[in-house]
DNA sequence: GGGCGCAGCCTTTTT
DNA sequence: GGCTGCGCCC
């Protein structure tokens, strides 16, 4: 135990550290110590004789959390630490959640739906309510519905709202709140919640069961609250609950990082803190120990602009350093280029490693332009955000089995699942159980575990009970196993693992290791001691499943073991820092963004986003923008960014880096440097080594071999399916010659499984469709 | 069932 | 430009 854990505190940040009692509001600047601050009051909290087990602390990410929970346990240098509800609101919810959800009418093990899994949802609403999908947009409906959960508006009161009903009645969407209505009773009978429910259903929790809220207004003695500037309304009412006997509510943010408003955060929060409570101290961290002196010059400037901030003063003692590189390209790919030439010299020159430099952008698309560079420097990267690992395919599917397995009534599971691998459930006979299913009030597994009374028949009957009977007996396994223990079966039993393996194509291939990847995590998860002191025994499926939705690809960031450029939005990239930034894509139209220019608000937060940007940086930081990208599959011209225009001219090393030459001149309305240059396109005439140029083609994976052609044998003639038996030889006009090693379904739809050796291993061929020619018997 | 081609969407950002 | 979902074929 380090004892003076308090000495390397500037004045600033032992004040906030050492106020414990009452409300205390913490104005961070970036780069001010803030995660080091928050991590000592915690462990000084503790010192002073608080119970972890009373102190509740909310993050953003999990990230954070988990770097929080480490860095106490270091100041304290004991494991007392476990003990502490760190988290971010979402997963800290759902463990409460866990608990006392069955007092709503959920099941403990309720299931948490992912965006994907909510869009899905309200798309099989809207086709049951007939609705034209022109209008009514699954994707623009969901976001409109958890727009609603996040300001804690119900289906009722959304129905009932003046605005929001003109809003809709604008938007060609009167039935919004209808669909929103069927959502959430759909999402109710599936045991479902989604990310917002996580929040709506916590205060519905607290407001309606008063012996719950004491609870844990009794438990959570001392609450903190990271990045408070991005909270929404659901969060903060929560907070006010819990915190409201004892008032020990320490906030921590910054008003000029608040950019999160679209998801409904209100940056009057953080405004109007002091407002709410009595005797608030405001602690403002100014000193800035992250950026040079140009760096947070620049930064500074920027956030200048805007209006109504909190006062504060951000200042360093560091060094002036470089000025910042604004470099101007004439394309996308040449953007990509010169960034990635850039790298490669900086790393030859100053000895940076990979790891030092991280590309940020302001959508996701951006980053292929980079992607491309770097490969064909051979700077090894990594993208962070975009498809997390549980959100592949594979993953979901086998997952789907876990839940269906876990909560008998996620109907999206099991739509998932029901008929993968192949087994004679199709289309159709999951038509049926929907429509019996909405007609009786009961969940698709009801109906599949009665099918029989509803009608099935046959060998459509048959492959339901064999597959209800399948799904049982892994429930019966969760008594006496682990959630390792049932992937396992679940993989075997199902076929899926064997079915990836026989997959020798590229994507087969990664697909396979995936899957034994995703075991490994079930595997490390049961193996490793929760650290949640109430459910130290428990390492139930249903734990783990709900555990892993909550996880996103950006709380790998801190991966230092590998030593890679990084690349991400710039959303992602908060509460990170880097030693060389390149901020890239500074046009209008894309940043600020095409969509956020048509109210202040909307700008300011895109100035915010910018400011965020340029304040990652430690030491070097480039800025780069393009005359022309693509987007949409079309050329567009765009004009640099006005946030540009904002940077004194002092703090700027201007260059073009299309052929080394310099523009020399102030930024005379970007429009006229269109031309200049765009019919020395030649790829050669770009700057640095420039290599023979054979512009190689991207490394594409290689398709499939199972495309690989076999042409058909000469007297090749379908023969009758009834015909077929389990060992035969046949071949198939594409898939070449192969064995018959199971057949299934009904006499009048059979399906055959025929192992290929030549296209990528077994195949499940429908012989109503696919002709198959019995070579021998 | 699944492969293929086409249309339409997407591009704001995520727990 | 890339991805998804859909309809059409085998």
């Amino acid at each position: 135990m380090s004892a003076n854990y308090l000495d390397g505190l500037n004045e600033r940040q032992r004040e906030a550290v050492i106020t414990l009692q009452g409300p205390v509001m913490i104005i961070a600047g970036a780069g001010s110590g803030k995660t080091k601050v928050l991590t000592t009051r915690i462990a000084h909290l503790m010192r002073n004789g608080v119970d972890a087990f009373n102190i509740l602390s909310l993050t953003f990410t999990n990230k954070a959390a988990k770097e929080m929970k480490e860095r106490v346990e270091k100041i304290l240098g004991s494991n007392e630490a476990r003990n502490l509800y760190i988290g971010t609101f979402h997963s800290v919810f759902a463990r409460l959640l866990r608990s006392d959800a069955p007092k709503m009418g959920y099941p403990s093990d309720f299931t948490i739906y992912d965006a994907d899994d909510a869009k899905s949802v309200v798309k099989t609403i809207i086709n049951e309510l007939n609705l034209d999908d022109k209008h009514y947009k699954p994707n623009l409906v969901y976001n409109r519905i958890s727009a609603a959960k996040n300001s804690l508006i119900g289906p009722e009161a959304y129905q009932v709202d003046y605005y929001l009903q003109q809003e809709d009645q604008r938007a060609s969407r009167p039935l919004t709140g209808k669909i929103y209505d069927l959502y959430v009773k759909r999402c109710y009978k599936n045991g479902a919640m989604d990310f917002d429910d996580l929040l709506f259903k916590m205060y519905q929790l607290l407001k309606g069961f008063p012996d719950v809220l004491a609870k844990y207004q009794h438990k959570f003695k001392y609450i903190m609250i990271d990045e408070y500037q991005d909270t929404n309304p659901a969060q903060y009412e929560i907070v006010k609950l819990l915190g409201a006997v004892h008032e020990n509510i320490c906030v921590v943010g910054d008003d000029a990082q608040s950019i999160y408003s679209f998801r409904g955060a209100t940056i009057q929060n953080i405004l109007q803190f002091e407002k709410d409570y009595d005797d608030v101290k405001v602690v403002k961290l100014e000193q800035n120990y992250r950026s040079t002196k140009s760096i947070l010059g620049v930064a500074n400037e920027v956030i200048a602009k805007n209006k109504g901030q909190i006062e504060k003063n951000l200042w360093t003692d560091n060094v002036e350093g470089d000025k910042i590189k604004l470099v101007r390209t004439n394309t996308d790919n040449e953007e990509g280029k010169s960034v990635a030439d850039t790298i490669a010299e900086l790393k030859l020159r100053n000895h940076f490693a990979n790891r030092d430099f991280c590309i940020l952008y302001r959508t996701n698309a951006q980053s292929r332009s980079f992607e491309e560079s770097l490969r064909r420097q051979a700077i090894p990267y990594r993208i962070f955000g975009g498809l997390s690992f549980y959100q592949r395919k594979e993953i979901k599917d086998f997952i789907a089995y876990l839940r269906i397995i876990s909560n008998s009534r996620d109907e999206e599971a099991l739509k998932r699942i029901i008929n993968y691998p192949v087994r004679g459930i199709g289309k159709t006979t999951l038509e049926k159980v929907a429509i019996i299913a909405n007609d009786q009030n009961i969940t698709f597994w009801e109906v599949l575990e009665r099918a029989s009374e509803f009608g099935f028949k046959g060998g459509t009957l048959e492959a339901i009970a064999n597959f209800v009977i399948m799904i049982q007996s892994f429930r019966v396994m969760l008594d006496k196993h682990n959630a390792y223990e049932v992937a396992v079966q679940v993989g075997k039993s199902t076929g899926i693992v064997k079915e990836l393996f026989n997959d020798k194509t590229t994507e087969g291939l990664a697909r396979y290791e995936n899957v034994q990847e995703l075991l490994n995590s079930i595997k490390e998860f049961t193996e490793t001691p929760t650290e949640d002191g109430e459910l130290l025994d428990d390492k139930s499926l249903g734990i783990y499943l709900q555990q892993i939705t909550l996880l996103t690809d950006a709380d790998n960031t801190n991966d230092e073991n590998s030593d890679v450029v990084k690349l991400m939005t710039i959303h992602a990239s908060k509460g990170l820092e880097f030693p060389v930034v390149f901020n890239v894509g500074l046009e209008e139209g894309l940043f600020p963004s095409g969509l956020s220019i048509n109210s202040r608000e909307e700008l300011e937060e895109e100035r915010r986003l910018f400011y965020v940007a340029v304040t990652r940086a430690k030491s070097r930081l480039f800025i780069t923008y393009a005359n022309s990208r693509y987007r949409f599959g079309q050329l567009q011209q765009n004009e640099p960014s006005r946030f540009l225009e904002e940077i004194p001219e002092k703090y700027l090393d201007r260059s073009y880096a299309g052929g080394g030459l310099r523009n020399s001149g102030a930024m005379g309305g970007g429009a006229s440097w269109g031309n200049m240059f765009d019919k020395r396109k030649a790829p050669g005439a770009a700057a640095g080594p420039s290599r023979p140029a054979q512009q190689e083609p991207r490394p594409r994976v290689i398709s499939s071999p199972t495309a690989a052609n076999h042409t058909p044998s000469a007297n090749f003639t379908a023969d009758d399916p009834a015909t077929m038996e389990v060992g035969m030889d046949v071949e198939h006009q594409k898939f070449g010659f192969g064995k018959i090693i199971g057949l299934e379904g009904a006499p009048n739809n059979r399906i055959a499984t025929v192992m290929f050796p030549k296209a990528g291993g077994e195949k499940k061929i429908m012989l109503n469709y696919a002709k198959l020619m019995i070579v021998r018997q």
